[in-house]
DNA sequence: CGGCCTACTGCAACTCGTTCGCAATAGCGT
DNA sequence: ACGCTATTGCGAACGAGTTGCAGTAGGCCG
């Protein structure tokens, strides 16, 4: 659950080639980041650990490839706290459980999202798109925080 | 249910003394700002209402004055897309309709979101604080958009 | 296999929202 | 009214993200 679940079959070279873009360093080591390091992260540390595996990779191109991914469906951006952060792209059942403690971000799906999604058209004139749920909390890890 | 349904009971100079804080200028006309023009505006659409009424509030006394605010719990910080807006605190019941159109942003209650949470403690090992969810799509005033 | 075209990259400068340090100011208790 | 100090205005600093440009390197075609 708390695992990184990239879309195993997702294959970059021919995801960028069939979409007539050109398959590049840049691009690759960013996209390994993301396969490897899993969900959430932010763009700087993104940039950070694709700087480990090449350092002549520049923070800019960071930023082109994950907005280029985002344009092919590939990951998807979220903005949380006080940081944007990046994720592979999941079907929208899926809620986000954050935990206050360690930051982890876990899914979890839920049939109650299809059915807030139908409660939306019955009860509302508004026309649901995308719908994201983001619950804080503590995760089962994190021991009870010392009351204040 | 556009509306700015702010507390209408909360009394600004009442909450600040009672927590030992001075009643200033800045913080009253950030306030009235806040309660005349309503919900989801972001900092410097607060800050420019602000300079409207009294150009000699600072741009800084803005930020303290809603940092202040949250942590009185009158307010609500929430980062959508590019920007982060300030809302009055609601309870969470309450979910956020995001015209992609307009921006828009609707409230609407719904019995889904505590039945959420109940599943959530039912189904993970998550203790779950705040549910905050956000529906994308287009609103009743916006025509449907030429498809592309 | 080699060369050309141009999509991409690295760089560095820039924007813009937000924060911070500090001296001056203004709440407010007495 | 007086004085203490919380709060402000100011300006500088910060950090994420973006952009224009000249150089580089994918990859197609001969």
């Amino acid at each position: 659950m708390v695992s990184s679940a990239y879309p195993v079959g997702v294959d970059l070279e021919v995801e960028l080639r069939t979409h007539g873009y050109r398959v590049t360093t840049a691009r690759r080591v960013v996209w390994e980041v993301l396969s490897a390091d899993g969900d959430h992260l932010t763009a700087p540390s993104i940039t950070s650990r694709v700087h480990a595996v090449d350092p002549s990779i520049n923070g800019a191109s960071v930023y082109r490839a994950l907005t280029l991914f985002a344009e092919l469906g590939l990951v998807r951006e979220s903005r949380y706290e006080d940081a944007s952060t990046w994720e592979p792209f999941h079907d929208d059942a899926a809620i986000h459980l954050v935990c206050s403690e360690c930051g982890q971000v876990m899914h979890h799906n839920t049939e109650l999202v299809p059915r807030l999604r139908r409660a939306i058209q019955v009860a509302t004139d508004f026309a649901p798109d995308e719908i994201d749920v983001r619950v804080s909390g503590r995760c089962g890890h994190c021991p009870a925080e010392s009351p204040a």
